[in-house]
DNA sequence: TCAAAAGTGTTCAAGATACACCCATGA
DNA sequence: TCATGGGTGTATCTTGAACACTTTTGA
């Protein structure tokens, strides 16, 4: 055995867990997407949608994996959260895991709560405990959630690819949980230049309809290599 | 055998990590302390201190502890930066790791770069190459901490305990490389009333003596608490 | 015709930026 | 006495916040 590899080998190794806080917004509500626990310990508890990494995947692609498993849903937005570590923090053994931050869109939204497993989608006012240590994962996903949409589009990527301003800013007031000023928001977002004003109405929520909006990528993806950076 | 330790048992098990990316600043410059790299794979080339995690520490401990060990120094600032898992991010097998991220005040400076792993401060202006993802990282890294300096008073933990504006407005220019007005940076650092002035000067730099202040912690910890956040 | 949601501008206050001179002191 | 770095105030611009009425249309 060549010498690094006795090294290495001289050091503990460790069951690694990667559990994701997965975002959804519906009925002018922010949700989260959460199941009850198949196997022990803890069965039958409400907990975020996790699982093992495996040998022949990255990270990113266990988190890609087990979102997909569970919800049908790929090319989903997902950025890393943070690790948790502590050595008791699963009661059945050492696990670490790596907590993902997932954004599923109002379209495929239904979809994701019919999977298989037991998916459901509870609302961020009314959330349950979780098991271990996956309330503080929401609390930290939530903060970076905040942020994240202050700073950047990302709040895109919780509605379908054509929404009205009113479905955004109530997207935003769900976030912040705060009311907007129906002037001031649609003078930020549109001063962005990020959004191409579609020729169409959508009525299903008032009779006179609101105008569809499309998010313009290449528009963005310019801007930000430019340096630019949003704040709502 | 318990039925939750033989489902946990049939999940690959990996070699973790702590690499930590710290920064210090001296002579006006912002630092990035690293070594060479004592053991294979890479054995002699650049790289940042990192670790194996043991069985009986958490990823936090593990990280204060290869940072002591490294350095001697204890109590230092660190927060989780990031964790990298790609399948062949380390040629030698796999390893999972999770970056920190740390400030070592100037106070200290010198003490940690006379340790005997052969640490080494480097001018972030003329990085060398590191080895593995490790540059990556220390992207990141500089990001993160651009950030956190203009939302929170993070700055302080690279100074020492009593410091001057010019000293501090050193280091914000060294953060963001590019010059700021002394008149405005003074008026937004004291608006933050978290500062508080001494009577002694300190004229290690000038023949006038520049004013020392020192950083108010819990008038900090009372505003954060009452939901206020910084901004430079 | 009316109820319900969509759309639209202006004023004011606060915060950010630009900018130039005097002060204290050791050499 | 003079060179060097430390310290200070004001005017202007930009940005964010507050605020009320008209439009459209299906029921």
């Amino acid at each position: 055995m060549p010498p690094e590899k006795q090294y290495y080998q001289a050091h503990p190794t460790f069951h690694v867990a990667v559990d994701s806080i997965i975002f959804g917004f519906d009925q002018g509500e922010l949700k989260l997407l959460i199941h009850k626990r198949q196997f022990e310990p803890a069965r039958g508890e409400w907990s975020l949608f996790g699982g093992f990494v495996q040998q022949d995947e990255s990270l990113d692609e266990a988190a890609s994996r087990i979102l997909s498993e569970h919800t049908g849903l790929r090319d989903i937005y997902m950025e890393e959260l943070h690790s948790y570590g502590e050595v008791d923090r699963d009661p059945a053994g050492r696990v670490i895991s790596v907590a993902y931050f997932a954004l599923i869109p109002a379209g495929e939204f239904t979809e994701a709560g019919k999977s298989k497993s037991g998916a459901t989608w509870v609302s961020m006012e009314e959330l349950p405990s979780l098991i271990m240590d996956h309330n503080q994962m929401v609390e930290k996903a939530l903060r970076r959630l905040k942020r994240r949409a202050a700073t950047q589009p990302i709040g895109f990527e919780l509605l379908p690819g054509e929404f009205t301003m009113p479905q955004l800013q109530a997207l935003y007031e769900a976030i912040y949980q705060s009311k907007l000023d129906k002037r001031n928001f649609r003078k930020k977002i549109l001063a962005m230049e990020v959004l191409i004003k579609l020729d169409t109405k959508d009525k299903s929520s008032s009779k006179k309809g609101a105008y569809l909006y499309r998010f313009d990528q290449k528009k963005y993806k310019k801007l930000v290599e430019g340096g630019y950076n949003f704040t709502i």
